[in-house]
DNA sequence: GCCAACGTTGGC
DNA sequence: GCCAACGTTGGC
């Protein structure tokens, strides 16, 4: 099997509607719902089964990383689309031509505590990540190898 | 709840 | 293909 070297992501999800605590309780999950067409080309295109996932809440108290979490499943098509009576039905969306894809995630990690967007923004090495850019809202993002593991290291010491 | 920043839509 | 209007995201 060709291999490629592991790479990393954040994905975001408003807690009222999906939060790590639910991740590790389910232990996988599908993300469904994605309809922005670059968070969707990343899906797509880029994401890999065992890939690392920094897990963000966002639109809480504080909002920041909650946790990690991998990718379970590579992309298919997001059945949801086509549902008229569901909340995510896209209408332009042909099942024989889907627009929209979605990947299943499978929990790893939960941080003592949550790491505050604040906290990235402060921290050394993270100016660059996208989720720091102001107006970043990009719901599907790259996260670099060394991102990840500051962000990591960040949320493993909260606690200690 | 406000509002700035962004993506998408649609008229032309 | 431009760009104004609109809807959504998401920090605060």
């Amino acid at each position: 099997m060709a291999t490629r070297a592991k790479r990393y992501w954040l994905m975001k999800c408003e807690p009222e509607a999906y939060s790590i605590d639910d991740l590790e309780r389910d232990g996988v999950t599908t993300w469904e719902g994605v309809r922005n067409f670059q968070a969707r080309n990343t899906m797509r295109d880029d994401m890999k089964v065992g890939d690392g996932v920094l897990f963000y809440a966002s639109n809480a108290e504080p909002s920041g990383v909650a946790g990690v979490a991998e990718i379970a499943r590579e992309a298919y098509p997001d059945p949801y689309a086509f549902q008229k009576e569901h909340k995510y039905f896209d209408p332009k969306s042909d099942p024989d031509d889907p627009t929209w894809y979605m990947v299943d995630v499978r929990f790893v990690e939960k941080f003592p505590e949550i790491v505050p967007l604040a906290a990235l923004k402060e921290a050394k090495g993270l100016a660059d990540m996208v989720v720091v850019q102001k107006g970043s809202r990009l719901s599907v993002q790259p996260v670099t190898r060394k991102e990840f593991d500051i962000v990591l290291k960040l949320g493993r010491q909260k606690g200690a």
